[in-house]
DNA sequence: TACACACATGATAACGATTCCTAATCCGGC
DNA sequence: GCCGGATTAGGAATCGTTATCATGTGTGTA
């Protein structure tokens, strides 16, 4: 079985060949619970890596997303970010540090009945995620206060 | 009143002074409901002006939203684009080519409710679009294949 | 009407995240 | 051990966006 890639390219889908930079940047992926972004994940890398190239780090998670061993979080925002777990969940992002954890809900797999026969799209899917403070941020003054900002002004980029 | 903008500069929220450039990209803006980039919006801008340039584009898009008279949307994905309603509403975006168009339910009102107590989090709201193939995609054998390719990896950025 | 001054503009440089390129290296199968 | 395809490090290139700055424009006041 097969499968493509953002750009069609032709992906085995059996295991790609375990070298040593894969396996460490999925096991650092893995360590903790975090949704790291290719930058925060290459200085982890490259404590054991240490001649690890940035290219590398970005061209695995590419690979691994595409075999479907991890995810690719294209969380609206400036950065991407990664996710070793691969099974389908929400998260919750920190508007004010951009934080994100996972949110402890089940998928709503019946959203998206409220749009058939109202649109012209052939429906497929939604993405989710919730926005608040962390729990650091929620003791920062000046997160809160930003957090209020966005309360009464939603629409902006946030 | 006034309202703080990203950088959290002080932004006046009366009406901004009406120049002919910022007339001119809201009228473009709100001409069609397309949700265009910030390229797409300075094409349709140059055919009027010729001699804008694309730094005013996006400065007065940032303007504008920030009193509130437009939405940014920074959907999953790379380039950010502009919205001329300002109302609350949600997206349906085509995997495929990328048309956004609005998505005819209500907003969801409730949906945090159900990580209230199951969150350290100060939930403020939420971001919802959906994903699915534009009527020109659907005719697009490609395009079908890219998107039960999506179905089926429904991990990776799309 | 003239002036002052804050604001807006156009042109272009800078920036950050990501992707692309290339030559060198690695690894599995023969 | 040798070959060939996959993978790598390193750096250049790209793309969307933001910042800078000298110049231009409009508005309130006298």
């Amino acid at each position: 079985m097969h499968c493509l890639d953002k750009k069609n390219h032709l992906v085995s889908n059996d295991k790609l060949r375990m070298t040593q930079q894969r396996r460490v940047i999925l096991e650092e992926l893995r360590k903790e619970n975090t949704h790291p972004t290719a930058d925060q994940l290459y200085e982890m890398v490259r404590k054991r890596l240490p001649h690890v190239s940035l290219g590398t780090i970005y061209r695995n998670l590419e690979l691994l997303t595409a075999i479907g061993e991890i995810q690719t979080l294209e969380i609206a925002g400036s950065q991407k970010r990664y996710d070793g777990v691969a099974q389908q969940h929400y998260h919750v992002r920190c508007v004010y540090c951009g934080r994100i954890d996972d949110a402890p809900i089940a998928p709503l797999n019946r959203l998206e009945d409220k749009l058939y026969g109202t649109t012209v799209y052939t429906i497929m899917g939604h993405r989710l995620e919730f926005l608040g403070l962390c729990p650091e941020c929620s003791q920062n003054e000046e997160a809160v206060r930003f957090a209020e900002h966005l309360l009464t002004h939603p629409n902006g980029p946030n």
